[in-house]
DNA sequence: CTCTTGGGTTCAATGATTGAACTATACTAA
DNA sequence: TTAGTATAGTTCAATCATTGAACCCAAGAG
């Protein structure tokens, strides 16, 4: 009875969700990227059980997304960093984080702000198309079967329907 | 020691992942998404067990992310949709799925395409700047505290650093 | 009047999370 | 020399959540 791996879905969704772990994970790689990387900092900043912080680098570090440096020898003293796959997930959290900000702000307003070192300005992420630029809304989306679809664990249902449809 | 909630964070990718829930929340979204939007259907494509399905789906319902739909009465039949926050919350699970499809991809290829229908395109979700339209990596993002932020659990030690640095 | 479908509940067993206390190493100051 | 501090964790008991299986109930359908 452990908890539903992700791992095997045929779902990139899911495999992302396995890569990231659990619910804390989100919330260490944003202190990480906003360059809160040491132990007793991210247990300070998150109110986390160290026990459970612990585990988390661990399976954060073994999935790829953050690595573990040691900062300085003698004594041996070590922070974590994002890697490219942890680095490359970030505007993804701040798609997320737009979104609570939207729909689960505090009264007082915005805790955080970002601005874009390129243009200088304050913005707001937004989810785009590839293709041609325009900012995307669930309804303008259709989805079709890829060549990883199967009818596994996770998909059963779905993978039918795109195969189908498709 | 129930879980920690991330509702009181001042943070607001903390409060949008409380407002999610938990970790099949974002397949279930994605499940309703795609049109799997009945009890049975969602137990038997997940493979996740009843009373948590049960459960989970009240709390996206009172959380207002979903909500619970009669299709039918006589005998009463239920499905549930996407609330308005719900649909916008879909653009930021497209930008993890494709960074899930970057990291965690099966060999066999992507399991989902998506078609952006306004162009008539196959894509990738993109975050970009709302300023300036460019892709967004983590190095271009600088960010600064905003009047929402406070030195609570979450962002013990984040807030005061933003605030120094604005 | 029995069977099936849809949409759930209830239950025991096992894991995971929590918070507190503890460990270990190396420097620092008196 | 000795006490104290900083960093980076580990160990522990208690509680909570997740799992999978079994069960329930109402309303058609045969």
């Amino acid at each position: 009875m452990e908890r539903t791996s992700f791992a095997q879905m045929r779902c990139s969704l899911a495999r992302g969700l396995d890569l990231i772990g659990d619910w804390w994970s989100p919330l260490i790689i944003r202190d990480l990227f906003l360059d809160v990387a040491r132990f007793d900092e991210l247990v300070e900043d998150l109110g986390i059980s160290r026990n459970l912080l612990a585990r988390r680098l661990k399976s954060l570090a073994q999935k790829g997304v953050i690595e573990r440096v040691a900062y300085q020898r003698r004594p041996a003293r070590y922070e974590y960093r994002l890697t490219e796959a942890g680095r490359d997930l970030v505007p993804a959290i701040l798609a997320l984080t737009a979104w609570g900000d939207r729909w689960a702000r505090p009264e007082e307003g915005s805790p955080i702000l970002f601005v874009h070192k390129s243009c200088g300005h304050e913005f707001s992420p937004r989810v785009t198309c590839s293709a041609c630029g325009e900012v995307i809304s669930a309804d303008a989306v259709k989805a079709v079967g890829g060549p990883g679809g199967a009818a596994l664990p996770g998909t059963k249902v779905i993978a039918g329907r795109l195969r189908a449809s498709g």
